[in-house]
DNA sequence: CGGGTTTGACCGGCGC
DNA sequence: GCGCCGGTCAAACCCG
């Protein structure tokens, strides 16, 4: 596991800036603050507003600092949820793991979509998947080669994806916990879908249900949502290909916790670049308390912007080296 | 009436 | 070729 490596987990947010540039004995009158004359002349006028101002920047500092040490605690937490996760996934692979990525074998696709340009507005493309519920031991003589198109190789690991650049078809799987008596299958991820089918599947009780992207007219993005085959309280939904258009909501739909829930989704799209850690996780109590803490966190939608920014700069910055 | 959902038909790939 | 099966279509249906 290589989490104490990919992630620096001192932020470049602004206060560290502050915190560099104001040592705590802040000078207070002879500050070079040349630039703008009036607020120079705030400084001098109203000395006691200065000192109100370093109090207060103190008080903002040693507030970052915790902060940082709760996302120290979120992150120490996270790795071990997905140490955790990795070894039950690990666990439960048949051992016909198959590393290998096809590309996708799908049938054409049907005029309507046809029509619609490939483009490529993302260019990279970050997509996680997670294996699925495609390990039936007891059905041997199975067919579940048509299932293999799921990549199933990366887990939500931040190493480098294998995107590979002209990989049309990304797949992803997120799990989610189904809420109590949801009848529908849905997931909320703020995009905006339209229901074009439901099967049943063999090896799964439970019916699939099929969903196309209508948020944008002509987005390829398609979404499956079956509730999994060994843990009916859990949604498996798979979304196939990248979105045509920007996000739903870049405000709202960046860090969601789902309060009451047993998973904390932490979304990011940044700039094409879509990336989502999930886990799912019943058996620790740890996750509750990640889950306190970002939703701590996130009451603060001004953080939650700067964090999701920061975080997904680190990120990228990272997985480009 | 306009949008989404339901639901059986249909299609194409694949294995026998 | 035939049947199975997952995916998609589209007409009917539903709902505000």
């Amino acid at each position: 596991m290589d989490c104490s490596s990919f992630l620096d987990i001192s932020l470049n947010l602004n206060t560290n800036t502050l915190d560099r540039s104001f040592p705590e004995k802040l000078p207070k009158k002879e500050v070079k603050v040349s630039t703008s004359a009036d607020l120079k002349r705030k400084w001098m006028v109203k000395d006691e507003s200065a000192s109100e101002l370093r109090e207060e920047l103190n008080r903002v500092n040693s507030e970052n600092k915790k902060l940082t040490e709760m996302l120290a605690t979120v992150y120490e937490n996270y790795c071990a949820l997905q140490h955790h996760l990795e070894k039950l996934q690990s666990r439960r692979q048949s051992p016909e793991t198959d590393q290998i990525e096809q590309p996708t074998k799908r049938r054409k696709q049907d005029s309507d979509e046809s029509l619609s340009l490939p483009n490529g507005l993302s260019s990279g493309r970050n997509e996680n998947s997670s294996s699925n519920e495609a390990h039936h031991h007891h059905h041997h003589h199975h067919h579940h080669q048509k299932q293999q198109y799921e990549q199933k190789n990366q887990l939500i690991s931040c190493k480098r994806p294998v995107t590979d650049s002209f990989n049309k078809a990304q797949v992803s799987t997120v799990y989610v916990p189904a809420v109590s008596s949801d009848t529908s299958l849905t997931v909320k991820d703020g995009y905006q879908w339209r229901k074009y089918g439901q099967k049943v599947t063999r090896d799964n009780p439970s019916p699939r249900a099929y969903f196309r992207c209508s948020f944008a007219p002509s987005c390829p993005v398609k979404k499956k949502v079956q509730r999994s085959a060994e843990d009916p309280s859990i949604l498996v939904a798979t979304y196939e290909g990248t979105h045509n258009h920007l996000g739903p909501n870049a405000s709202e739909g960046d860090a969601t916790s789902q309060v009451g829930s047993r998973t904390v989704t932490l979304d990011m799209v940044h700039g094409g670049h879509s990336l989502a850690l999930e886990k799912n996780e019943r058996e620790t109590m740890q996750d509750v308390l990640v889950q306190q803490m970002a939703s701590s966190l996130t009451k603060d939608s001004k953080f939650t912007a700067a964090l999701a920014a920061a975080i997904s700069g680190r990120l990228m910055e990272q997985s480009r080296t």
